[in-house]
DNA sequence: TTGAAAGCGCTAACAT
DNA sequence: ATGTTAGCGCTTTCAA
């Protein structure tokens, strides 16, 4: 393995003057560098990161905590947030947890073992309290991605949930719709909450009047959508739209419906969030609201990027949702 | 920050002895292990890993490159063989090639820097010779996931696409269909040539004759099937069957005939590959041949495991696909 | 069974 | 602008 004393020794210089032409020190005459870099690539020589990292106390690694690797939402977040990091020639070490709050830490303690230089933390299960207890003991910065945490607004990418509810359930009310229906995701998640704010602004803006009994709170997943619709039935309400929190649920929701024979635009409309690939797919296509996940990965890289002292890139800390009108919905009555 | 030389003054005893215990091995009397395991929980002491690496030249990480880190195939992939990687208490660093040769290398010489011990590589771009060659000059050991390369059969974790390429074939003859059109891949990549083999093996074996102007090359994405059908019905001929070589270019395909009337199944079955996610959800449902994505992960992990010294775990080599029947095929004429 | 000490390859403070 | 050298924290001979 050919090492820096090599290249020093065959360039006739120091160690340090090597090491200082690696680091792109300018305490070097050109001269010397072009001698140094001539030396490096005639040895073929290759820097030993791990000496490097033992010397510096620095690993040029940012540590990722995802939900899960697999799905399309952290898939399209990673490879961002890759992009963005290994442009800087830095890695990106992502692990997986698995939605619960022990999982979630160990993912973390399993990354600081790895002495990354920064953490990108998309946290589910862990409640604000411990999340903020946790970064206060840690050493090195924390960029917190889909999620606001009190008291660490300035690491956190987040996005304006409350608009998102607010903007599916205008659409609907602009249809024409009165009676809207509701499948909440579970209601201790603040996502949840806010668009359940939103939807409530968007009622009252309109004049409608708030029916707790239109509200089904379910768990994110298509089953989960399916039976939130079956107890909509049987409640015995009418309505004629639905604004489901996330596409899963709406995609189970529209299954349910159709084999009872419910038409969907035609009957009921129904609305979903996330815009998950599948819903281009579905039959009807799904409209959706839109949440810019790619964005999510570059501005949380270069946020880790700014943390550990690299850039100096500005970073966009909150998106706004949009709409994506398919053919799932359509106006009252048509 | 604790090194192994608190612990050593505090359990009284020398660095040499720490190290030991932190290593397993055998040469230390219980009493001592039992004092130093102490010492080592009071300090809160976590070995630097750099430290560490630098001595043994080892990094404990596995790398992997992959074409895409989003996209369902990868996803579950990476998702499984981070689950085994991490059990051995090592790390999966991932790195995405954007299907080029060129691109494929980077990413290889990315994580070569890193010292990963062992490389998982799945790649799409890069030809056998040179790929063997690479092979040839690392120094580290490889497994190539989704791909037989000759001479490294042992290092290859592969599917048999010709018997998939049969099984979807032979399952629309079953239905009883003797006109089949096939929407091959490109026909530069080995996958396609095989699935081709498969499906002219089924053909033969009924005794149908092999008519190339069925065949269309396409690209593997949803508008090169949809380009791939339009160009069938230009040659004017006619079919009742469609095998796609992958779900993307039947979904493609389908969306086409579609929206030119043509009903599937009645007027024509597909048949995809892959069964991805959306295969579930599209219009009539997909018929397709299922690829143990997951298990490729699995049994990558395991082997780069194995390649390291670290388990003697048996590794499954190859895999065979399997038929999921939906609803885009049905009986001819029926 | 334990300890002393020589590296592993690099950085950075200090000296020149 | 360049060189000398003392660590960084750990593993691993070798000696005891």
């Amino acid at each position: 393995m050919i090492t820096i004393r090599d290249v020093s020794k065959y360039a006739s210089v120091s160690v340090a003057t090597v090491s200082r032409v690696i680091n792109g020190s300018r305490w070097v005459s050109d001269e010397t560098r072009k001698k140094v870099l001539a030396a490096m690539k005639e040895l073929g020589y290759q820097p030993n990161s791990f000496a490097r990292s033992l010397a510096t106390n620095k690993s040029q690694t940012v540590g990722m905590v995802v939900g899960d690797l697999s799905g399309p939402f952290f898939g399209e977040m990673m490879q961002s947030a890759e992009q963005i990091v290994r442009m800087a020639d830095k890695h990106l070490i992502i692990t997986s947890s698995h939605g619960t709050v022990e999982s979630e830490s160990e993912a973390i303690e399993f990354l600081l073992q790895r002495r990354v230089d920064v953490l990108i933390l998309h946290l589910d299960a862990m409640p604000d309290d411990k999340l903020i207890e946790l970064c206060e003991q840690l050493r090195i910065p924390v960029v917190i991605v889909n999620r606001l945490v009190p008291t660490m607004e300035e690491q956190c990418i987040s996005i304006d949930n409350e608009l998102g509810g607010y903007i599916a359930t205008k659409h609907l009310l602009e249809q024409g719709h009165r009676s809207i229906a509701c499948i909440a995701g579970p209601i201790y998640k603040s996502d949840s909450r806010s668009r359940l704010n939103g939807y409530r602004r968007a009622l009252m803006e309109a004049g409608v009047d708030y029916n707790e009994h239109l509200i089904v709170e379910s768990d994110y997943t298509e089953e989960g959508g399916k039976a939130a619709v079956k107890e909509l039935q049987e409640r015995n309400l009418s309505y004629s739209a639905i604004f489901a929190h996330n596409d899963h649920m709406a995609i189970g929701a529209m299954g349910w419906l159709k084999s009872e024979g419910v038409s969907v635009p035609n009957d009921v409309s129904i609305i979903g969030y996330d815009d998950i690939i599948m819903a281009r797919y579905v039959e009807p296509s799904l409209t959706s609201v839109i949440i810019p996940v790619s964005e999510f990965g570059r501005q949380a890289g270069l946020m880790a990027l700014r943390l550990s002292g690299e850039q100096q890139d500005n970073v966009v800390l909150r998106f706004k949702p949009e709409l994506v009108i398919r053919n799932s919905t359509c106006r009252y009555g048509r």
